[in-house]
DNA sequence: GCAGAATCTGTTGTATGCAAGTCCTTGACG
DNA sequence: CGTCAAGGACTTGCATACAACAGATTCTGC
């Protein structure tokens, strides 16, 4: 009996009731409520979320490890705001990334994650036909991560997510500006090339379709920025 | 007076005295002399360094973000060792931040590391005759590190070192394995290759010929590392 | 009015105490 | 002899107290 409960709680159900701290801590920095270069207050903190300083100090030096934070020494931590090389490193290391994940799951046959691409083609083409720019923009974060996922490697996926959230905040910006016309369409049709390669069991194609695909869209993404900015 | 001997200390000579103890503890743990599965106990590491279980903790957290330790909650913290399957994907990471490095280098153009990939070379040709596996060994690693280095791509930089930190164990083992005698003058063929292109400004074929001398060189490693176990 | 020094407030960094949990060992019992 | 339960020794997790430092502010002398 004792030892039917305590395997319950090793399985999942004991991170439902509470959030780990650090998770909840992440949250607070992705969610964009606190702009780039706010102090967060260990103290404050502390007491937002009814813990000592200590359990929050130990989260926050995991976020600056993450990238989401700085912690200058004996003066406070801040909501760390990326620099223009920076953001540009993290879509090349996006690019390699998402390419390695197309390429193995091109490789892996077929694989649920497989028939959720297809699913997701024709609801993007829906969408896009549609004018429904939201669901599109969701539509898109799901490709991609429909690909990570189907790589089924654990490793790419961990530094593919601390990677994402790092560029959240920029992704938040970006996501306001409606993009081009003929670039939905033109996504679309990437999107299919990578889905078709990836059928064709094609992993070099794949991870080439794919790889191309990030650069067009980071460009794109970067000259509308630079217009909205300029 | 005080005031100099401030303003010294806050240029580079604070790091001098005394390294950061996250920095002495992942040694400890680089080190090798206590084998994966070892316990680290917080108390006995803050008597080892004179300070209080506070900052040990800390380090150790970041150690695990970094997989190099494993905490087990109310446990203890162990030395981890990496599985066969992480071992697989993270030489897979290594091949495209290698192959990406090498493809931003040929970009670059005429930079001091490629004039330090030249003596590489020359030196390993020299060291592959003489049948000294030691330096050569040390001129491999060299010749990896130089063109992450020249890639000037910080974000990789530092995804690569935290990717080899979590390898280093296993190139310990696999060092002692002494390669095949063909291997050594393809591997350094294999160098040439990518120096060259990176010398002829080929992007692409930099990034191909760097990202196969990395799969060629993980198979080689492989099988000598399942020989030795079968 | 102004330059500079002392002060004061708020912050982080560290040490320590205590509670809670895990695991091993030892003992009792069938 | 085997099995299971209770106890103890060890660990981590958290809360709290204190010291040290950075930055802004105020005060003083001119």
């Amino acid at each position: 009996m004792q030892q039917s409960s305590k395997r319950a709680s090793k399985d999942e159900i004991i991170q439902l009731p509470v959030p780990p701290l650090l998770d909840r801590l992440r949250q607070v920095v992705l969610s964009g409520d606190y702009p780039a270069g706010t102090a967060l207050s260990e103290t404050i903190l502390a007491q937002e979320f009814n813990v000592s300083r200590t359990p929050v100090r130990e989260a926050l030096k995991q976020l600056q490890a993450e990238g989401l934070v700085e912690i200058r020494p004996k003066v406070g931590t801040f909501v760390r705001e990326p620099s223009r090389r920076e953001i540009v490193e993290m879509f090349q290391l996006k690019e390699i990334l998402e390419g390695l994940a197309a390429g193995l799951m091109a490789r892996r046959g077929p694989v649920p994650e497989l028939t959720k691409l297809e699913a997701n083609i024709e609801a993007s083409e829906e969408a896009a036909q549609n004018g429904d720019s939201e669901t599109y923009a969701r539509l898109v974060h799901e490709f991609h991560q429909l690909i990570v996922d189907g790589s089924d490697h654990r490793k790419l996926a961990e530094q593919y997510r601390t990677l994402m959230n790092q560029l959240a905040y920029y992704q938040r910006l970006v996501a306001s500006t409606v993009a081009h016309p003929g670039r939905i369409s033109r996504s679309v049709a990437e999107h299919r090339k990578v889905v078709a390669m990836i059928q064709a069991k094609d992993a070099m194609g794949a991870e080439w379709a794919m790889r191309d695909h990030v650069v067009t869209s980071a460009r794109e993404v970067a000259t509308e920025q630079h217009q909205a900015n300029g």
